[in-house]
DNA sequence: GTAGCATTTAAACGCTCGTTTTACCTACGA
DNA sequence: TCGTAGGTAAAACGAGCGTTTAAATGCTAC
């Protein structure tokens, strides 16, 4: 299935991803991602340079697309005629709830992406931080016009929290199973419904 | 510092703790471990028959703890007058938050407990799940009883995500910095309070 | 068709891994 | 004092690791 229609690099960064969320970066070899990606041992430095190097194009592969589909779903939510809060937290969170349910491997990228938090790697935060933080920037001016009696350093606290809840959420870390009969998808988008009214309840605390 | 008043399975699990803090499971070998233990590297294979059965017994010395702490100030919650939903998730948090602040490694501890949700480790699971499920099924309890037009299930999807934000809070995945003059102390106890705010109205969410 | 480049292949490199073995120390009860 | 059990020590085990090499193959342009 993974052998013919894709090229060996978007094989390997494929396979890569899977496994890295199923093992961790250490814990994935490059012999068990490049037999899963049905290529030779060797393909990964010839195309990647080193299994360093493979991780970070696991990263980059992805966030460019969900860093522009945030901002756009933000800009669709400030057109409307009275956003609230929940329309804020929708657009911060759907792309990444998307992305969850790509087909192709977004699911698995999101553990990869929980990992990566773990792993307090600093040079990877820095990449994060470097792309990611105009982003933030963007979502904290909005939620604070919308929350304007909320003391600035306050609403960076709750931000980080719902941050971190969406993070343990989409990562699948809860202790919450599917049941049977429900869908992946119809699981997701459950997940995505109680995080969004638990965090939208959170942001209004007094 | 680390070799005299500690025996060799104290002192390796210490050094265990703190190395899997740092460079995960798989990251961390034992001829890390055991030289940073000041031991001989056969020490772990003799004192805990294996890799795979320290990584539990690093757990097993918090954790006993941790939830004995847990239960006993949420006993106290309860006997006060007319406990409410901040107190029941202070008996939560604030045990966490005193392990974090630990002398002796509880900070790399939670770091460690964090790992281990994004690792999604079957085996670990079980581990935690038979020895602590009991815990979680008492503040379900608890919680239940003070929020009674809530859903149970409802409720269970939101203490999930309690837990989330707990476990990322604690183990520092956040992107706010502690500021200059405010103690590693201070800034723990800001953010316990910030997530029990948070948590309070999130639970209480219509 | 063939030269030239990109890619794939199989094999090997040196190294580190978790674990086991075997010998040695040390303290304590008989 | 000696035997013995509990602990430590050094060395080695086979296996797997990331990476490199050099030969074989595929593909495109002439």
């Amino acid at each position: 299935m993974n052998s013919q229609h894709f090229s060996t690099k978007e094989r390997i960064l494929g396979a890569a991803e899977q496994l890295f969320a199923r093992l961790g970066f250490a814990g994935a070899s490059l012999r068990q991602v490049t037999a899963a990606a049905n290529v030779n041992l060797a393909a990964v430095n010839y195309h990647f340079g080193s299994k360093e190097n493979l991780i970070n194009e696991v990263f980059r592969r992805r966030l460019d697309e969900l860093n522009a589909h945030r901002l756009q779903a933000l800009e669709e939510a400030l057109k409307r005629p009275a956003p609230d809060l929940e329309d804020l937290l929708g657009a911060f969170i759907n792309p990444a709830l998307d992305l969850s349910l790509d087909r192709g491997g977004g699911g698995a990228f999101v553990r990869v992406l929980a990992r990566a938090y773990a792993e307090h790697n600093d040079a990877l935060r820095k990449f994060l931080s470097d792309n990611y933080g105009h982003v933030m920037k963007r979502f904290h001016a909005a939620f604070a016009q919308r929350l304007p009696d909320l003391d600035k350093e306050e609403l960076y606290w709750r931000l980080d929290i719902v941050a971190g809840a969406l993070t343990y959420a989409m990562a699948d870390f809860g202790v919450i199973k599917r049941k049977t009969g429900v869908t992946e998808q119809q699981h997701r988008e459950r997940s995505a419904e109680h995080l969004i009214r638990f965090a939208a309840a959170g942001l209004r605390a007094p």
